[in-house]
DNA sequence: AGCACGCCGACT
DNA sequence: GTCGGCGTGCTC
């Protein structure tokens, strides 16, 4: 028998293996460690089974079949296909990102000395390879990059590769694995018959040593002494130091004097959830409603939007549909943006669902990602999966309901690397493989989305009200323009804006300030020669980080240190212009100078926690304004907010491509929504320099069907989504002028064939990242045309160029719906 | 993605 | 004349 193989590279076909003796366990799923190449193994999925072997070729056996059974389900197989397909990337891109890398074990080449080289060779090798040697004669053995960090041999490689011809060093390839299961440090006593005279005699060892004597004395209270085996009880170490104060110094010389043992104990990452759940809220009539109106939709619809203003409520809708899809015994899986993954929202499941939530996103570790992803495997209950883009991977069983909440989120979109996939859409093809239902959620639909829902393709239900009948903030526009030339606003904050600011804050209120962070990172210039750091990588400028005082590439992380004298000119000159949310955050305090002020944004919520205490600082009122960027907006609930500011929309308004009005528009209605969550009226300020502009007026009007129906007008006009569909296509190369006529001879054999549909190329907003320079192809086909034509079309025309030496030198790749 | 093979420039 | 740079192609 033979096996189908994907492995987690980028490549477009499966690889051929042959299936040992005594394997039959095999399926279609399993995981299997195969060799691929020289030497290297790799974990790969089977994707088919077939009993004849390939002609042409010699084929190697498969190394181990690492689980009895398949750690992947029905249909996830058919999902990545379809991801592979409509996406045009290869399969192990899709398994590569689909799966945890502690469930894709890989070897590692390790390089230790030959026991038995001769040592005459030592003469012949020079002094770089001496040290190799002698570094290996320490280590034992050493991956081929861990020589290369702990030498800073440039080129220890080509060395090693030397070394390996004299005899002088062995290779060994050793599979690692990455899954480690949480453990914790458990103690005991070192007494292994348990005998009443041996605790006597310990105790007479600490008598010199109060310290210990209470270390002991601890444990024994703790442990019961000994258990109903007759055996010591363990104790958890964690336990015992905080019940006695001891510090592990401690701990670890008592286990030296033979008193403790000390072992690691794999544990139970859910053991300590808690079983018990409370009630769902009561929904209000309106709530009701929808709730009732969304399982009549549901009959005879695979996909229905709820289309509910910004506060009405939705989640507890969400709770009561969760509630009786999981009695059905069915799974559920509730979508958000990664950003909004708050504690706010699991806290609340979590109460309400106790241990059958299970949380899964990015800020985990990989090896609690395995926890989740074994446990959803091993489950035929009910679970409801909260988490951001990749749980549409999670290996599902009875599927009955997907929930993707704030729909119109580009963080959905995956940008880079492959698969470029939009969890929202995948997420809808994953439902209907299981028979489930979708359930889109948003205040501001993308406008593809509601085409659909008004055309009847999806079924919709609109929740108009706010949640207990608070009201919708009112809006003021104000003009920066006319402000500073009145000069009522010098900085950044205009003259209505902070003085409702001060009587929010006389009335015990808090406040919002939104920095769009796009286009206003501070950057900084030579006052005297106009110099400006760029990045040496990419096609970009450095931003200034004041924290740590350096001056980073936001696209490929390059940072050098903010530098004294102008690199140009050598003058005393360089000033820092521009203002991120640090320095508003100062300027803000500079205004109200007793009150408290926050900010959040990247920088200041880069660890795990940050973002959670910045919010509970915030929402419990140990600050009184705070200032931030995008992530402010995501469905966070701030009862005390009425004032919200945005502080310049020119850079949100302006953005240059067919969806910034829907951006804008979504964006500011979002912030606008943090507003007046309670019974007070809230109050959004929004400055531009562009009053006039519509979209302004609509989120003003807080008119979503307004907006929609200009912007679905003008989207009809140029025949963008959805009345087409937009496929970028992406040539890369080290070289500049290489890629730009690669470009342009791939865009003219596109045009013989799609003539006015293909657009460009253009070089993309950024276009050189991290060395390599870009090109961008756009091509725009009509919503009615068979994307398996075009995507045939693309591959031939791919092929019938691919022998031109700069289309071979580039490297090419596609963004299919690009957000 | 690795990794080997192979073809052109700066050194013994 | 060789060493070694990286461009090109292949891996079942």
């Amino acid at each position: 028998m033979y096996a189908e193989v994907i492995l987690p590279l980028p490549l477009y076909s499966t690889f051929t293996y042959s299936v040992p003796e005594g394997m039959e366990n095999i399926g279609i799923g399993s995981r299997v460690l195969v060799q691929f190449g020289k030497r290297k193994f790799y974990t790969g999925i089977v994707a088919a089974l077939r009993p004849d072997p390939p002609a042409g070729y010699e084929v190697k056996p498969i190394s181990t079949l690492l689980d009895a059974d398949p750690i992947i389900r029905y249909p996830q197989l058919k999902l990545w296909q379809w991801i592979a397909d409509y996406y045009l990337c290869a399969p192990g891109d899709v398994y590569k990102a689909a799966i945890p890398t502690g469930l894709k074990p890989e070897s590692t080449t390790f390089i230790s000395l030959n026991p038995d080289f001769d040592e005459d060779a030592l003469d012949s090798l020079n002094e770089d390879e001496r040290r190799i040697a002698s570094l290996l004669a320490e280590e034992k053995k050493l991956s081929l990059t861990d020589i290369q960090t702990r030498t800073e041999i440039p080129k220890a490689t080509a060395l090693v590769k030397n070394l390996l011809e004299d005899g002088v060093v062995m290779v060994a390839e050793t599979i690692i694995e990455k899954y480690r299961p949480k453990t914790i440090k458990m103690v005991k006593l070192a007494l292994p018959d348990g005998n009443i005279e041996g605790v006597h005699r310990l105790l007479d060892l600490t008598n010199r040593s109060p310290k210990q004597q209470r270390a002991l004395m601890g444990y024994l209270e703790l442990s019961r002494y000994i258990n109903a085996d007759g055996e010591p009880d363990e104790v958890p170490r964690e336990n015992l130091i905080k019940r006695t104060g001891v510090t592990p110094g401690i701990i670890k010389t008592m286990v030296d004097k033979g008193i403790f043992e000390i072992y690691k104990k794999s544990i139970n990452r859910f053991s300590d959830l808690q079983k018990d759940t409370a009630e769902i809220p009561e929904l209000s009539a309106a709530q009701k409603r929808a709730h009732g109106e969304i399982i009549e939709r549901f009959r005879d619809h695979q996909v229905c939007l709820l289309h509910g203003v910004t506060g009405s409520g939705k989640t507890e809708i969400y709770s009561h549909l969760i509630r009786q899809m999981l009695d059905a015994g069915r799974q559920v899986l509730y979508l958000v943006p990664e950003i909004s993954l708050t504690t706010q929202l699991t806290d609340r499941l979590r109460r309400t669902f106790g241990d059958r939530l299970l949380v899964y996103h990015s800020k985990f570790s990989d090896n609690e990602r395995v926890d989740v992803w074994r446990r959803v495997l091993g489950s035929h209950e009910s679970l409801l999966i909260l988490g951001a883009r990749s749980s549409v991977f999670l290996p599902f069983h009875r599927l009955g309901l997907v929930i993707v909440d704030e729909e119109h989120e580009a963080s959905y979109k995956q940008y880079d690397p492959a698969p470029r996939y939009n969890a929202r859409d995948t997420a809808m093809v994953l439902a209907s493989m299981h028979g489930a239902k979708t359930l889109l959620g948003s205040a501001t639909p993308a406008v593809d989305t509601y085409y659909k829902a008004v055309n009847g393709k999806y079924g919709l239900v609109t929740l108009s009200e706010r949640f207990e009948g608070a009201r919708l903030p009112e809006v003021e526009i104000v003009d920066m323009k006319d402000q500073r030339k009145r000069k009522l606003a010098d900085g950044i904050l205009s003259q209505p804006l902070k003085q409702a600011t001060e009587e929010a804050m006389e009335k015990g209120q808090q406040a919002l300030m939104f920095q769009n962070r796009r286009g206003f990172a501070p950057f900084v210039v030579c006052k005297t020669c106009g110099w400006t750091p760029k990045c040496t990588n990419c096609d970009v400028s450095l931003v200034y980080h004041k924290h740590s005082d350096t001056l980073r590439c936001h696209y490929c992380g390059f940072a050098m240190p903010l530098p004294a004298l102008c690199p140009a000119c050598q003058e005393n000159s360089i000033e820092i212009y521009g203002y991120g949310t640090e320095r508003i955050a100062e300027e803000v305090h500079g205004y109200f100078a007793s009150r408290r002020v926050g900010r959040m944004d990247l920088d200041t919520t880069r660890n795990k926690d940050s973002y959670q205490e910045i919010i509970e600082d915030f929402s419990s009122h140990n600050m009184d304004i705070l200032v931030g960027t995008q992530m402010v907006t995501k469905g966070l609930d701030f009862g005390k907010v009425t004032v919200v500011g945005v502080l310049n929309a020119d850079s949100i308004l302006n953005f240059p491509d067919f969806r910034s009005n829907e951006r804008a528009f979504n964006m500011l209605e979002q912030v606008a929504g943090r507003a007046g969550r309670r019974s007070d009226l809230g109050k959004v300020f929004i400055q531009t320099t562009d009053p006039q502009s519509h979209v302004l007026d609509f989120v003003k009007a807080h008119n979503y069907n307004g907006f929609y129906e200009s912007e679905i007008e003008s989207r009809r006009k140029l025949l963008y989504p959805p009345f087409s569909r937009i496929i970028n296509i992406y040539l890369k190369n080290k070289n500049s002028r290489d890629v730009d006529e690669a470009a342009i001879l791939f865009s003219q054999a596109l045009r013989a064939t799609f003539g006015p549909r293909v657009l460009g190329p253009e070089k993309p907003f950024v276009s050189r990242v991290a060395t390599w320079y870009l090109q961008c192809i756009m091509l725009k086909i009509e919503a009615s045309a068979s994307m398996t034509k075009v995507k045939h079309i693309l591959r031939t025309i791919y092929e019938s160029l691919a022998r031109d030496p700069r289309i071979k030198s580039s490297i090419l790749y596609y963004d299919v719906d690009p957000v």
